[in-house]
DNA sequence: CTTTGTAATGTAAAGGTTTACATTAAAAAT
DNA sequence: ATTTTTAATGTAAACCTTTACATTACAAAG
């Protein structure tokens, strides 16, 4: 069907290492047999054929990305951020969704071996023991917001304890101290680590973090608009709603409006990740900004880094920092009992 | 590195035949012989080699899926929807983005030859000439709202035409006469036919489009915001804005409440696609709806129908039709000339 | 004129599978 | 006991490259 390397050869009179090397200009041609080839390539549109060169070379110029879901935006901005980096060096994106599904992620591990020079994990919710038993050792692996501090692989954590804390704090200071948080599920990491800093900015202000305030969601919208229903519900209502996505924080804004509440002079709304549509909501969504389409480019071009051996020996741990991304979704509160404790505090 | 066939034939005991026979369970081999092959496999932990085994049987197991663009939910729903499709069938997606340039298109295609069994490619703004010179004629190629009615190639198109329609129809029985449009780039083929549709259904009701209320976009929410903050400045305001995607509509949406105006009581919006947050959204957003997750879905399975030959013969052309999902963005006026315009109907 | 060195090109092995065909072993038929 | 049939397994070619090594041709040096 298709010409190959051999029929170029002899089309061009030349023999196959001929037509290799001036592929790969590997070595010196003479310019009249390299243009010759050059001609009969184009006129009989060869193009290698890479099972068979990946067969040898070991290289398949691919890397993957196995991701827990495909569901809205945060995803769809790391795939963007790592397809713009794997495309600035020719390099081309298996993508999979493991849909948190240990099988599943098996599966795309396995299809992935011997098709790509490299693989990145995005998987919180998987406990480590399945996933380190799938990881090949034979090429490089980058782990994104999984179960880190494995000494065996390079991981990239954002810093949910630490934007947590931050809007936490900022809640606290705009004078809220009945917050509700909506979780993205027990065991996610990501959902854990932001809970831990929210638990612990409580804490530092001397606050007992009230566990029937902690909702459990799944980090999609219809989960925080259900939760958020339930939410309202309560007889002491919270002032302020921390949804641990954007997702979940425009369900709740959702159902807190179906309820004729105004936001955020009824309650405060914030969220977590700073997708791209956050800031065109309205009130635009404050947020805790995860540079999330950097993440897909600081993960390829780690890979890339190893692939191309310019990194060697230990496996490093980044940690990627987040910022508050303030906007008018939440709003400073004078109740009695704030009143009260500025008292105190003064 | 790895073990191979020849490692695990070894230390079965049989040969490289064998081994490949249980690997692939196409001929009868011996129940005990199958055990200790199996035993062994899983010993050594071996997988085939899908370089070797591409090279030889001209298959890879993998679909390409070449996007204009990777922002927005809209494209995300696409992936998500042909992961699904391809995870069913154990195959697996190469995803990559064209941003409509022709030379990362050739790329992106060259690239793809060989690794994958079939292409779906979704290219609204490149004009088929440069598509077409690079298509595979090699493997099967499904185009996705691509300037179509190409002969050689299966098509899917989803109706812009019928959908702005609907849509504009729906904005003058609400009373609306002055509708601005957000378009999506003029050499958009999804953009020229929701423009198609609604000049359309203007002329049906005896309205002569007028060209100042066709405003220009890019199908982003920041052109959506900035378009809308242009047309807010006319004199003769229109009373809805029908933008060509639901990322327009949103930044529109943010534009209007910037001036101070009530969404849908001085002003109606409606979007196109119907995006999963557009419900979510405050109002929730009328919008055209197109079964996105579903057109990847639809694409992955023609695509199979070739590849496993359900489906031979000429090339085929389906059209998916929208719906209307109507919200609350858009609301019933009752200007003079409308009251009027009623009087000479009745 | 012969030898040496070098640039250009060719030869063949290797990479890991699948599978048509060949072979062997054992059971069934004569 | 010999032949035929069948089931199970083995052998080797093919898929298409890259590249180490071999060869050729020719110019420069002796």
């Amino acid at each position: 069907m298709h010409s190959n390397i051999i029929d170029v050869a002899k089309k061009a009179g030349v023999s196959i290492a001929t037509v290799s090397r001036v592929l790969n200009d590997s070595e010196k041609v003479k310019s009249e047999t390299r243009e010759k080839i050059l001609a009969v390539i184009d006129e009989l549109k060869y193009v290698p054929n890479p099972a068979a060169r990946g067969l040898i070379m070991r290289r398949t110029e691919a890397i993957g990305l196995l991701l827990p879901d495909l569901h809205g935006e945060f995803f769809s901005e790391i795939i963007r951020g790592a397809d713009e980096a794997v495309q600035a060096q020719s390099y081309h994106l298996i993508v999979s969704s493991s849909h948190n599904d240990s099988k599943e992620i098996e599966a795309a591990l396995r299809f992935m071996r011997g098709r790509v020079d490299a693989i990145i994990v995005m998987s919180p919710q998987v406990d480590s023991e399945i996933l380190l038993a799938n990881l090949p050792k034979s090429v490089p692996v980058v782990l994104l917001n999984c179960r880190t501090s494995n000494p065996h692989f390079d991981t990239i954590m954002t810093d949910g304890y630490g934007g947590a804390r931050e809007m936490t704090n900022y809640l606290l200071d705009l004078g809220h101290t009945r917050i509700a948080v909506l979780t993205g599920g027990e065991n996610n990491i990501e959902s854990q680590e932001r809970l831990r800093g929210f638990r612990s900015a409580l804490r530092e202000r001397d606050i007992t973090p009230n566990r029937s305030l902690e909702f459990a969601g799944n980090f999609t919208e219809v989960s925080g608009y259900e939760t958020v229903r339930e939410v309202l519900l309560l007889k002491d209502r919270p002032t302020a709603i921390f949804a641990f996505n954007d997702s979940m924080a425009i369900g709740a804004i959702k159902a807190i409006r179906e309820e004729g509440l105004k936001i955020p002079s009824d309650i405060s709304v914030c969220g977590f990740d700073d997708i791209p549509v956050a800031k065109f909501l309205s009130p635009s969504l404050t947020s805790v900004c995860v540079p999330i389409h950097d993440l897909g480019v600081m993960a390829v071009n780690r890979v890339f880094d190893r692939i191309k051996k310019r990194t060697k020996g230990a496996s490093a741990h980044m940690f990627v920092s987040t910022t508050l991304s303030i906007r008018n979704s939440c709003k400073k509160i004078n109740t009695m009992s704030n009143l009260e404790k500025e008292g105190n505090a003064a």
